[in-house]
DNA sequence: CTGCAAAAATGAACCCATTCAACTTTTTTC
DNA sequence: GAAAAAAGTTGAATGGGTTCATTTTTGCAG
């Protein structure tokens, strides 16, 4: 095992996915193409396309390792979350939003995100999907978590108010990389003013957490 | 005025929207070419360009006679809500719902709205951001009527609350647009099972409308 | 009418993502 | 270790959106 083949398909395919996330990052989607990735990997053309089905192929795998990292990091928050129902689901919802532009820029996000919906039944549009629906699974995992422990009330539909805070907080996310001149700062504002509302109407009365 | 050159300019304009309108939805977007459209509108390709930015643009085009069209039924219902929160709201959400396949297909749907993500600075995106500013507004709007009616707690951020839930109805509606397999019925189903916990938790006592 | 300037229309040329038939390299078989 | 098979690489060809230099049409002054 291991043998020559393998090893030069493996180090093939990272040379590839190296040029991409630097190159995409540096001169913008669009304007890289094809033709540069292979040459900056040092195979040809048709070998890109052996490994990668289309250009967006490859910018949705740059972006899937990028969401993987954010999913792990909040897992570690669902274990323990902090106290207070508006600052549990803030916290989560930071983490992801301040990951989000470590490896990618608003540039690549908007494109992937262009991609996922318009072509929904490649494997493209499926893992994006999957990751999205991870992420949304987490929300909702809070929220039921915070259940449990009495700090939201047990007659709130936990799934649903999930749901609803996820949608919203990918729309946002949305409105954030659509806007070059929208910063971190501005989305985690916008995004703490229509949750906290929401986080104050299904808390206890004893888990309401802090000021207004 | 009302020249010969106005007369033609605006002519050549319709006949190239309506082939437009017609072929894509007949053989999907991605599947016509712009000579085809420029066959049916009896013009040269030039001239397609001449009229519209790019491919789509001309998609665009017709999806904003929808929304504009979708905008005044819901300003219809701004006028006399129904009463009851959950129902007021509902009725809006699914009046934009209704209308949306009347004269586009999901593909036409999915391929706008990427373009709108992937290019929000063109005259493109920012006409279908502004349509969908609108329709955000609308949802709000009703819900300070509501308030004013008496039917939301007065301590309630209509506005914040508003903004969420049409992000969640946006977001629903993407879904619905990316899964061909998904019914209207599907789309209202879901979208009510998310809408009515939210609007139970501002509603006041007496304006709590219907069953569970 | 005639000639001229402005406005539009035109379609061949260009750019790039994607495909595919021919060629190389690695692995397997005897 | 040679030859066949399998797996992978290659780059020229294809297709379709977009551009732009040229031609045609329209509006207008004399």
């Amino acid at each position: 095992m291991a043998g020559l083949r393998e090893r030069q398909k493996a180090d093939r395919e990272t040379r590839i996915l190296r040029a991409a996330a630097t190159r995409f990052r540096a001169d913008g989607y669009r304007a890289v193409r094809i033709e540069d990735l292979a040459e900056a990997a040092e195979v040809s053309v048709g070998t890109v396309y052996n490994y990668y089905r289309t250009k967006g192929d490859i910018l949705i795998a740059t972006v899937a390792m990028e969401v993987e990292e954010v999913l792990a990091q909040g897992a570690a928050i669902l274990d323990a979350p902090p106290p207070g129902v508006a600052d549990a689901i803030l916290r989560l919802i930071g983490g992801y939003y301040d990951h989000s532009l470590e490896y990618l820029s608003k540039e690549m996000w908007r494109t992937a995100m262009a991609l996922a919906i318009e072509a929904p039944d490649t494997p493209n549009g499926r893992r994006y999907a999957a990751l999205d629906a991870a992420l949304a699974a987490q929300v909702t995992d809070l929220l039921l978590r915070l259940q449990e422990r009495g700090e939201v009330r047990a007659e709130v539909d936990a799934r649903a108010v999930g749901q609803v805070l996820f949608n919203n907080l990918n729309m946002m996310f949305l409105e954030f990389v659509k806007d070059d001149g929208m910063t971190l700062q501005d989305l985690h504002a916008a995004v703490a003013r229509q949750t906290r509302p929401v986080a104050r109407l299904i808390a206890t009365r004893t888990g309401q957490g802090d000021a207004p």
